[in-house]
DNA sequence: TTCGATCAGATTGTATGCAATCAAATGGTC
DNA sequence: GACCATTTGATTGCATACAATCTGATCGAA
């Protein structure tokens, strides 16, 4: 009998080529693997012990998602967006993610804030502890809340827009971050939710505009805004 | 001297695999491969003079944006939206076009609104021709329009997205599709690039739901509501 | 006749080998 | 000593061969 893997429901082929792509994402994403590392595909298939075919099946993925940058005869990098990017980047949140809040506010159930609860429980607790680990745990349950959002919104496009969004916001996070882990002096996750509780469209969406300028204004993007050479200095990556 | 190809930009490696891309993707917004078609990765190769690796790159940038479905060791096929993803990629495309409408009218230039003008003269003209291949160019111009409000709006990520679903909306026509080149009837791009040249963020973004709404209102997607099985008859591809 | 198991054909999944290309190192010349 | 052409090493681009898997057909038994 073919029983379809539990886990994801949108790609059957490639099963292994998937799974190294989800590894690297999460390295990425959880700022284990820097922007501007080189990826060479004989080197990621000698440590999954693969062949560089499925290794460049699950470098292709993640070049259409944004987070590699794959240059001709050169390789694949983890990609360093831009500060024009991540400019972009943050206008697309605001524009997609906005409706997602509203969205959500209609279509939230019981059993989902079931599970917003505990993923602003599993976040605060992270905080609250010390070292890499849970820095980098921390990180991945703040993207987590807003995949979350768009999970309970219902719409499977826009939820996979939000996860490509949220994934090279990491990236943009770890290049011009300041405090590391950003936005999450307030309870804005918190404050979200509640006001999806109260079925209240515009004042969720209005949170969520307001919690995604405090992240991107915890960044500092001033970095290259024209000085591409110090950039060059600092990482060698294609700008 | 490596000149870098001036079409586009973002994709050097796998020149060959990605033109194939464009050929297939071509074909499929068209309407000349319908949804269902098997692709073969050897008969595609065998069309395109490439082998099938080359062929296997393109089908996955292809399945990654939604036109095909690939299905492990059974191959991929033109994809065939249910009306459940019909209906979310029309909402997405509410939520997206709306943001990229009041982006486009705050930053629309002269260039851009000679541009505009092509595109509407162009389209009216294929509309007055008869003939499919006048159809197909007519399809083919609508979805342009509404990728050159994205391009105005000067955000490369939701440019991306919106290409993405333009392209799918072409096929979710294909399907659903009542009177064939929809939402042809009323000049209401005329209408959107009035209110860009207004410079009236508000009524342009109202103006573009509108218009999508009556896209969505030429579909007829109750087909297979609650009938699924209604639908493995008429097509025998997968839900 | 109908149902089931086995087998054959075809198609995809994966590994590997060779050619093309690029970047850096080397050597020569001004 | 600086600059430029050449070479060398490594890496990717692509094609092909083999293995795994699925679909449909054939054969046999109830």
């Amino acid at each position: 009998m073919t029983q379809t893997t539990p886990e994801e429901l949108h790609f059957q082929p490639d099963d292994r080529a998937m799974a190294i792509r989800d590894q690297l994402r999460d390295a990425i994403v959880e700022h284990r693997l820097v922007p501007g590392t080189k990826l060479s595909e004989a080197e990621v298939g000698k440590l999954f012990d693969v062949s560089r075919t499925v290794v460049r099946a699950a470098l292709q993925s993640l070049s259409f998602e944004g987070l590699v940058r794959a240059e001709r005869n050169r390789g694949a990098f983890v990609a360093s967006p831009s500060p024009e990017e991540a400019s972009q980047l943050f206008e697309a949140r605001r524009q997609i993610e906005a409706g997602i809040a509203r969205i959500a506010a209609e279509r939230a159930r019981h059993a989902d804030f079931i599970r917003f609860d505990a993923c602003l429980e599993a976040e605060t607790r992270l905080l609250q502890e010390r070292g890499p680990a849970s820095r980098r745990a921390a990180i991945r349950a703040s993207g987590e809340f807003h995949i979350l959002l768009a999970e309970v919104a219902g719409n499977a496009i826009m939820q996979r827009f939000m996860e490509e969004l949220i994934a090279r916001s990491s990236l943009v996070i770890a290049l011009y971050g300041r405090t590391g882990a950003s936005s999450c002096g307030h309870n804005e996750h918190g404050e979200i939710v509640a006001a999806l509780r109260d079925r209240d469209p515009d004042r969720a969406s209005r949170l969520v505009l307001v919690h995604i300028d405090h992240i991107e204004a915890d960044l500092d993007l001033r970095g290259t805004n024209g000085l591409p050479l110090a950039d060059a200095l600092n990482l060698r990556a294609s700008t």
